[in-house]
DNA sequence: TAGACAGTGAACCTTATGGTTCAGCATGAG
DNA sequence: CTCATGCTGAACCATAAGGTTCACTGTCTA
């Protein structure tokens, strides 16, 4: 497979793309939480919770902070601006695109109506 | 593992995830293509660009047809509205607490731009 | 100081993912 | 009709991803 790159947007979107860890998310948008808490409302263990974590943590989705012996993990804020971006840039193609095109290519006469022109 | 769950979420972000699937939709984004000129373009056998081609399809940010034996691919347009929606939820909630990131969002399209007639 | 508690790390298992090759199967051009 | 072209599908392979358990470290607390 050799994913030799591994970008911001790469771990955004594939962070994003698991619904246990948009789920995580979801939750801390309510409130900071530990490892074990999180761990228990998703009903998994501490290690897997933990590496959901560290994804979230490496793509700049979440922050964690350690104190004594309980980690507190928060959503970190200025996460979405590439894909945000990316999208949007995407997303303006689309709108040249219907303005001119679409018309012509959506409504493309079936095969057999081709005879005239 | 067992990923009960694909909602469109799950497809989309996933699809995204992927650089290569991303290149596609930039490809496609200026010209429509063939499977085999998208195989070409990122150089790999045309079963591995079909693949790609089948789940940004599954994930509805591709639309394909056959006619005759070539079939062309074009960009899905109204596609990213639940990632919006869902990053953009996110979002108000760190609205409340920071008060950064609005700028990106303003300057987002609206997502249903499909006005065309 | 003795546990208990919170988190880590290594090893492992199973399934998913990104890719390949090879063998078809329609379709279009000579 | 024949053959090249364009795509499909099945089988396969290596690695990544999502999870587990078990052993361990560090930190409270009684």
């Amino acid at each position: 497979m050799v994913q030799h790159e591994s970008p911001p947007l790469d771990l955004a979107f594939s962070a994003l793309a698991d619904p246990t860890r948009r789920g995580i998310l979801e939750r801390l948008s309510q409130a900071d939480a530990s490892v074990t808490a999180l761990a228990e409302r998703f009903a998994m263990s501490l290690t897997g919770m933990k590496k959901h974590l560290s994804l979230l943590e490496e793509a700049r989705l979440v922050q964690t902070r350690k104190v004594g012996r309980t980690r507190t993990c928060r959503l970190a804020a200025p996460t979405f601006d590439a894909q945000l971006a990316w999208m949007s840039a995407l997303h303006q193609t689309w709108a040249a695109r219907f303005t001119a095109l679409d018309a012509v290519l959506d409504d493309l006469p079936p095969p057999q109506e081709r005879t005239r022109a």
